[in-house]
DNA sequence: ACCTCATTTACAGACTAACGGTCTGTATGT
DNA sequence: ACATACAGACCGTTAGTCTGTAAATGAGGT
């Protein structure tokens, strides 16, 4: 097939293939063969597309950077919630969000992953905590529904805690110590003036801890 | 030359050699040519040491962190100290340390280079937050110098917020933002019961960080 | 509106350089 | 003599390049 009418379909199949395989295999362990056979597309197709391996794994972390950007700013511009209750709300979603269980199935953990561990951690600091997470804690100041300084350090502190130590896909444990987690983190929360986490949202961390835990010891 | 009188030099050159290249360059883009250039021996020399290069990098982490425990082993079993003096003691001596400015130097941020700062992520969960940090709490408590719960929980998040989000070498940041981030740390440490980042460490922290900074926009 | 044809685009696949790793050979210490 | 510490040719696989080709497209004439 030559001069397909439809490009975008094929980068899409590209990208979809390309980002299962990173996440189950990981990125140095996915060869491009292995994108071209499971495409059933050419070499010449992929760096038609993309100028490399690499180039595919940037536009991949984009287009998930993307959607969680517009679904953080919808609830960051929203007028109907104060500061706490966006904070509330981010949390309630990012955890009971639809997909969430495909993804404890596909994860193997993230810190044995390490360039998606890195950029995971790098969107936090470099887009989520400056753009979303402290603009809303600033709302939450002046509103004064969050007692609190520096709002631009607490976001960071908040998100590196909670998607990287709480986050079951980067390092998942059982049931007991991740409800210890859920409290430690409750306990130095509400100590900084930052009571979000609610009760059904822990349950929810610690059934997808386990879903995790348990999808990999049967592998 | 052949049949070296004394290969552990071998062996150490390599792994200096491959350290240093691995940090400045990061493990994907360091070749085995590049370890070989560096060393002026040849394939065999090292294939005959180690079995792989991800073996070399294996090692280099079992030096490291062998160093570390050793460091963190001598102030745990201290006789001489409470609970809370240990872990102020502990956290003195790795800002206030001889090498550090030599790592300042070399160091890229680590957020650059995926595979160091997931070990790096990874021997703070499996090693120095269950091993030596969560037993100093549990001696805090028990000698009343520390007032928490969870004392396993409670290191993790230490450590994650110590060595990843205040270590200049992940993410550096000015002068003024690392103060205020340690701020906002010892809020936190403050409010679980644990209060011992010191002044004059801080102000080690805030020099560490602009200097990896400056050392940064040089190049 | 329809046909023509040059041009551009979307691929296919042979080819290349560099990589990690293996294997055989060799000199030197024990 | 034998084991050890290398040296370096060799191999399969990898990411990336380059050339070739067929289908879509857009401009111009009818």
């Amino acid at each position: 097939m030559a001069r397909n009418k439809y490009p975008e379909e094929t980068v899409e199949l590209i990208l979809n293939t390309a980002a299962r395989l990173f996440t189950e295999k990981g990125f140095d362990k996915t060869s491009l063969q292995d994108i071209i056979d499971e495409t059933k597309l050419s070499k010449g197709a992929i760096y038609h597309h993309f100028t490399s391996k690499e180039d595919i794994f940037d536009k991949i972390c984009q287009r998930i950077g993307a959607a969680n950007s517009e679904r953080l700013a919808a609830v960051r511009d929203s007028k109907d919630m104060n500061g706490l209750e966006k904070l509330r709300s981010i949390f309630r979603s990012s955890m009971l969000h639809p997909n969430q269980e495909r993804i404890a199935e596909i994860i193997p953990r993230l810190i044995d992953n390490p360039r998606i561990l890195a950029i995971h951690v790098k969107m936090q600091f470099e887009n989520v905590a400056p753009n979303f997470i402290a603009p809303i804690i600033r709302e939450g100041i002046a509103d004064g529904s969050i007692q609190a300084e520096a709002p631009e350090q607490l976001a960071e502190a908040v998100m590196i805690l909670s998607d990287i130590w709480l986050n079951p896909a980067v390092w998942p444990v059982n049931r007991e110590d991740m409800r210890k987690r859920c409290e430690v983190f409750r306990s130095i929360t509400r100590s900084i003036g930052l009571d979000f986490l609610d009760d059904d949202v822990v349950e929810a961390y610690v059934d997808y801890s386990d879903a995790v835990l348990n999808n990999q010891s049967n592998k």
